[in-house]
DNA sequence: CTGAAAGCGCTTACAG
DNA sequence: CTGAAAGCGCTTACAG
């Protein structure tokens, strides 16, 4: 028997059908000494619940669904490794909750899809990854006005239900660490125009405490580039270029730092002597550099079950709006 | 109306619940304009087919099932980059073979998991990850035994469906590499008693190739430590110590390269000049090193599609010992 | 070319 | 405490 059903499970231990799915659900009312036969059953055949027939009786998958937006054409070794390591934090806070986990990478209209919800697959979606990808923004922005629903990592723009970290506090440690540290010439580092409005918020953060103790700061626009990382390289050369005297530099994010430390390696500055350096994301590649990097490191851990629990509305939690502490790492760089 | 339904599809387009289901299939013997009549309908109420009716109809329910194996309390931006490279390229092949993946990180008993076929949750499953964690490999042996079948990347001693890189023929690029730049005195720093037969295979075509030409290596075994960067920092210093004529050493992966690199700094060697350095994976971190590493990377977008195909049998490829081609990348460290 | 009906394998309200 | 039966929403063999 190549799948046994909950009706094999019967008739070995004896019961009835109804009696092995109460069994084996928990169900309350079923006499110890049935269930106990039922179970040994089960085990002996090797039976395990059909999920399809499962679900479709309980209008319920117990399954997330998680779709990381791509840049088009980009390699998938080169996503950025925090979206990774989200991932990894909502794999960790579904299998918490004994639920599954479906994954979709989404780059193009050639691949957008957001029906899993509407398909019976998902019980809700999580969406998260860049911002840069507008055309797939767009999309489920769309989704979204034909009523479906979902929570996402950032700020795409729109109403989306959303989570963000503290980024404005991020940026407040940021300045505080430069300014103990007796920086003077400092600048900040961050797309301007993206419609993730954590980067503002990074640098309004950062720029309200410089302003608080009478600083101002250089802000850079990276040029467009194949990446961040290349964003960064090229964005550190404008800037020393017109602000040779810069000491200290706050980037919006870590793969955007480590392009600024190769930059500033290229251009023969010391750092941190010369120039310190924060980045902002906490990724693992951070603490390979050399020096490693200095960054905030937001709570991955409480990003991810936040997500999920928001996602499934299972807690009091509003959905939208939440905010994931970050905290100063200090390593080599600053 | 919550959710419709193909009988309300059925309805809005005056024809019956098997013509809309039909007609939504593609199947042949169809009418036309009833297959735009149904079309139409099912788009104004925005129908999605139930996937877990349809499954259950059908008995597939084209997903992929992809179980990571984690070190026990390892954090997840912990987890070898390679990995989350290699999810991303088999999330592509499943993607365009419209298919799902449902993904499972698994580190100890608590989660252990291999049902996912047996419940009709998957077609077939994969399985990758680190070979470090001796129970998880053991547990998934152990349903293989009782006949539960997968496919995975590596080779974590048991008899399954494997596939990996071409390992002895990257072994062989990194010896060719370094006697074609004049280095003498050459290392291998690798587990030496890893269920990971592929770390095995990397030393034996590079230590062949050296033969060949008359030449000898060190052979390193890294001492325990918390990860493998750890592990690659604390290798090379005592190979140092026992071999402090040492030009050139080949790591049996990058992330113990990027330590080893970390190592030879803190020793005061210059890369390349002092020590040429060679990793095996291709990860991206090693093109944010300083210098950018050297190393030998697998096709990782073969990988996945491999895998797949392999998993679902849909080709006539053997269900095991398929390799994938590796690349030497020549960048700053040999 | 289309419809009525069976059946995929569960869960649970209803009877006993 | 347990069983017989309905029904979740599909797909397709069978009739027409």
């Amino acid at each position: 028997m190549l799948r046994p059903t909950s009706f094999d499970v019967a008739e070995r231990a004896g019961v009835s059908q109804s009696t092995v799915s109460r069994a084996l659900r928990g169900s309350p009312g079923v006499n110890a000494e049935t269930r106990a036969r039922v179970a040994t059953a089960a085990r002996e055949l090797g039976y395990v619940v059909d999920r399809h027939a499962s679900s479709l009786r309980l209008k319920s998958s117990e399954t997330i669904a998680l779709v990381t937006i791509c840049r088009p054409g980009e390699d998938r070794s080169a996503i950025n490794p925090f979206y990774f390591a989200l991932l990894g934090s909502i794999a960790a806070a579904t299998s918490a909750r004994r639920f599954n986990l479906l994954v979709s990478f989404q780059e193009s209209s050639a691949n957008f899809r957001a029906d899993f919800v509407a398909s019976g697959l998902a019980d809700a979606m999580i969406v998260i990854g860049t911002t840069s990808n507008r055309a797939a923004w767009d999309y489920f922005a769309q989704a979204q006005a034909s009523g479906l629903d979902f929570v996402c990592w950032g700020s795409p723009g729109s109403p989306f239900h959303w989570m963000r970290s503290e980024n404005d506090i991020g940026g407040q440690l940021a300045a505080d660490h430069f300014i103990a540290s007796g920086r003077r010439h400092i600048a900040f580092i961050g797309p301007q125009q993206s419609p993730q409005r954590q980067f503002d918020e990074r640098r309004d953060g950062f720029l309200a405490t410089l302003a608080a103790h009478g600083m101002t700061a250089a802000v850079a626009e990276p040029p467009a580039a194949a990446d961040r990382h290349a964003q960064g390289v090229a964005a550190v050369q404008a800037l020393l270029a017109a602000h040779p005297e810069t000491d200290a530099i706050f980037a919006a994010s870590d793969m955007l730092a480590l392009g600024v430390l190769q930059g500033l390696k290229d251009a023969g500055r010391r750092i941190p002597e010369d120039v310190a350096l924060i980045g902002f994301d906490g990724i693992r590649a951070g603490t390979l550099a050399d020096p490693a990097l200095t960054t905030l490191e937001p709570d991955i851990d409480a990003a991810g079950e936040a997500l999920v629990a928001m996602a499934l509305e299972d807690d009091e939690r509003t959905r939208s709006g939440t905010r994931i502490p970050v905290h100063l790492v200090v390593r080599g760089t600053a």
